[in-house]
DNA sequence: CGATTTCCTTGATATTTATCAAGAACTTCA
DNA sequence: TGAAGTTCTTGATAAATATCAAGGAAATCG
């Protein structure tokens, strides 16, 4: 009889790739991890040599200045899988911090362990890789509004990507700060863009919700590099 | 008797894993190509499912803004691989366009020529992954300049990184323009920053060189980051 | 060589973004 | 309920960056 777990673990895009005997061990070579809401699972420059999939929770991959602005730039979420970079690359130190955005549960399997059952399952690797081309792109998309596109637009960018499908009033389920960890900008910057967007009726603000009022006008600011 | 493309390239990490038949097999299944110098190679967005290995010559990764910044985000020097993203994901668009620098002469392999080759080596696969690691650190470098240092910042750490080795007086091998592309910047904000690291007796500048003066301080301003 | 083009430099100015400060609105929790 | 903490808002101001314009220097090419 098959566990829960395996049935979860085999959803994600890696792991599907693995016949029930190789999933059966992976699961039993995993150590579950239990993150309150705010601990750090890994710092920025750690040397970090693991692999984990995440079973509840949400967390959130970012880079901080030491001036105490951040920047997200990822989120994690339940059944997606992520990797340090020393998992590859020896002495790799992270790119990123991670952080546990809810309280969150995580299976870590470190690089000893899971290194063997990637060796012998060349489809494995083979998505991994695919990952990674998507986390490439990622990145990419980041370098290209930070070098190409203003506050504004990169703000009507997150509005778009996180509300852009909801036809009525949405949730406002960040704060101004976490706009602007998303943007890389400040709170006050954020605030005013907000209501440059609500001046030109492309949406409407309460305390609680947005609506958007005019999604093709945001949409094109968040489309239009700025020079 | 072994070709001299052959031997060529077993040097980088990546084919040095393969066998001598399979190397011999690659080599024969590549596609020579010439390109003049400011020849484009790809465009930014096209599907591109290849892989190549560059014998000369020198080759930008940049991305353009619709108002004509560009932004170089790799140079691919001889011995160098690369490959499009749409190598592992179908009809993902590049997210670079690359453009001959000096004329060059490089080696193309299309997808369905290199896949079974890598398939049946992990070895292959594994350092792809590696490789692929090392892009992404490498992106991850800009996204922190580009999100936390200033422009003097990025200009510093650009001089630094290219011609910190030398110690008398090194060429100047870029425009003002090119040194812009690699910061994310203009023209004339390159040539103030310039004369503010002259001023502040951190170089000499000519017609034709940079001599450093005070490295340290330079190498500081280049890793502070600014907030 | 002379003409053309590219590249560099600098001032003036505009725009964008950040910072600082203060207070209001809201939430939490005892 | 009231106190403390967080979040939001806005104005004033400063700093960083870009743009525009113009001229000069150097390189290229016929």
């Amino acid at each position: 009889m098959k566990s829960p777990l395996l049935e979860k673990l085999a959803l994600n895009q890696v792991f599907a790739s693995l016949n029930e005997s190789d999933l059966t061990e992976l699961a039993q070579l995993s150590i579950s991890r239990d993150y309150d809401k705010d601990a750090w699972i890994v710092f920025y420059g750690d040397i970090w040599p693991n692999l984990f999939w995440i079973e509840s929770g949400l967390i959130t991959a970012l880079k901080e200045s030491p001036g105490g602005r951040s920047l997200i730039v990822a989120t994690i979420e339940p059944g997606d899988v992520f990797w340090g970079t020393a998992l590859f690359l020896d002495h790799a130190p992270m790119p990123v911090g991670l952080i546990a955005e809810k309280a969150s549960r995580i299976h870590i399997w470190p690089r000893e362990r899971i290194l063997p059952i990637f060796l012998r399952n060349g489809k494995m690797s083979w998505e991994l890789s695919r990952m990674m081309v998507n986390r490439m792109q990622h990145a990419s998309d980041i370098v290209e509004e930070l070098a190409f596109q203003s506050i504004p637009g990169r703000l009507a960018r997150l509005l778009i990507d996180r509300y852009g499908e909801e036809d009525g009033p949405v949730a406002r389920d960040l704060t101004l700060d976490e706009m602007a960890a998303h943007i890389g900008s400040t709170r006050e910057m954020v605030c005013r863009a907000l209501y440059r967007f609500a001046d030109d009726d492309m949406i409407e603000i309460t305390r609680t919700e947005f609506t958007f009022t005019n999604r093709d006008q945001l949409s094109q600011l968040a489309h239009k590099h700025t020079d």
